[in-house]
DNA sequence: CAAGTACTTCGGCCAAGACCGTAGTAGTTC
DNA sequence: GAACTACTACGGTCTTGGCCGAAGTACTTG
């Protein structure tokens, strides 16, 4: 057997407009059940269950069951690198509209990835500091100047604890802004300390981050970058859906949408 | 318009298998005509005509005419970032039959990963400097040890010139052995040295490499690895097939293959 | 146990698209 | 210009698979 086949049949999975949407929906580390899956991919419950009968038993997702709810979630990281991979070809595409995406806007706003911060944000502070010299960045590797170490010093980050045994500082491709944010022991550094100083919080179980209004400050005194997110607020629609309430939405987006 | 369809038009394009195969055989940066990929792909040229003509207006495929042939190559990195991320899920896969990927047994041997090596070979280096503690590794950072240091100074290799402005020390997932190679520096400096010692050389202008009988040598004097590829050699079909003689031989497998 | 909710299975409809045969265009060779 | 090669365009066939309505299963609540 080839290669090819192989791939071929993880990106027919991934391929259909429905079942993409329940998994960018699940991007975030999020679970969320069939029927909210249903609801955010656009199609009757009967039809999201098979797709999710094929996603998991492909791999993609794992399945908790919880009384008569079934919890879905992306079954690795690998997955959502995968996905993320996809988002970039994607964004990139052929020259043409660059329609920005919408319903994750928070998302886009700040998250956090793996253990270190990325979005609009995370991309902002991360050419801040490369603008004020305080980091060198290049293609795949970063590094921290003299005068970097001793702006985090008053910053009151301490980077000698991390230096040991992983990779200091380097820049990782941000999906949502195309841009680089910073990655490593820095990276981490600076999560670390946004969110024990109260700049940030995450959404439930989920990888978003919201700017606190303390961190608004912060991030302007400390980066003299504007931390608030865009004013839209349409982002956890889907978690805090009523559950018995839906259906009739459901019908009526089936019946006009298609 | 929500990120979903997007990544789903991309995953469909790749969720075919004829063109799944003919990004496959483009993976290692090689140029490729229309006739060779639809030869890979197992399909008429007419119908190769047509996925090509889709991936390239999709943005994955660039094409370079020199007289009446087209030469495709993978549009940029990120494409093939992207086949690698499917290609690590879809051999993780739902447990089960480890099928080893076949036709690509060269490039699954060794190859260049940008400007480090990969594959077994690279795979397996790491693994013994890891092994005699002259490197630490973790989950996604890098470290060298000072026994590792001088173990680099006898071996002939000048790290202190790499250190400067990139990331010195770094695992990197390879996607067909699934564990990590090094990268960073230090690999590039271990595939610079390869070279410069002919332990591997390049095959045509692809990212494969071909261990030398020098290398296989040195790899077992230095760090003690079985460099030989397995004797298989089915590799290369593709590049030398002459190209007016293939018709019938298409014409065969199609009439039975499907 | 009856009613309600979450989800799945089945069956039939339908559209998308992969495929190739035929025929045509463009470039090369003699 | 004739013969040949590389590739493309068109048209028709046929399979795949997405979709939903209806009906059925599993769990919870009162």
């Amino acid at each position: 057997m080839d290669t090819g086949p192989k791939i071929a049949q993880v990106a027919a999975l991934v391929g259909d407009p429905a079942r993409a949407n329940m998994l960018s929906a699940l991007m975030d580390g999020r679970t969320l059940t069939a029927s909210e899956l249903a609801y955010v991919s656009g199609v009757a419950p009967q039809t999201a269950s098979g797709h999710l009968a094929k996603l998991s038993d492909a791999g993609l997702l794992t399945l908790e069951k919880h009384g008569r709810r079934r919890y879905f979630r992306l079954a690795s990281p690998l997955v959502a690198r995968m996905l993320e991979g996809l988002m970039v070809v994607a964004q990139e595409g052929p020259a043409r509209q660059r329609n920005l995406w919408r319903g994750g806007e928070t998302l886009r706003h700040a998250r956090t990835c793996y253990d270190h911060m990325a979005g609009r944000i995370a991309v902002a502070i991360a050419e801040r500091l490369v603008q004020q010299s305080f980091i060198l960045l290049d293609e795949d590797g970063g590094q921290l100047t003299d005068t970097g170490r001793s702006f985090f010093d008053e910053f009151g980050v301490d980077l000698r604890l991390a230096s040991k045994r992983r990779v200091f500082c380097r820049p990782c491709l941000d999906w949502s802004e195309r841009r680089p944010h910073l990655a490593g022991a820095v990276g981490a550094a600076i999560l670390h300390h946004a969110l024990e100083h109260d700049w940030v919080e995450h959404i439930r179980d989920s990888r978003a981050l919201v700017v606190t209004p303390v961190g608004v400050r912060g991030l302007a005194t400390t980066f003299g970058i504007e931390g608030a997110p865009p004013t839209d607020g349409r982002e956890g629609q889907v978690a805090s859906l009523p559950c018995g309430r839906i259906s009739d939405e459901i019908r009526f987006r089936n019946s006009v949408g298609r």
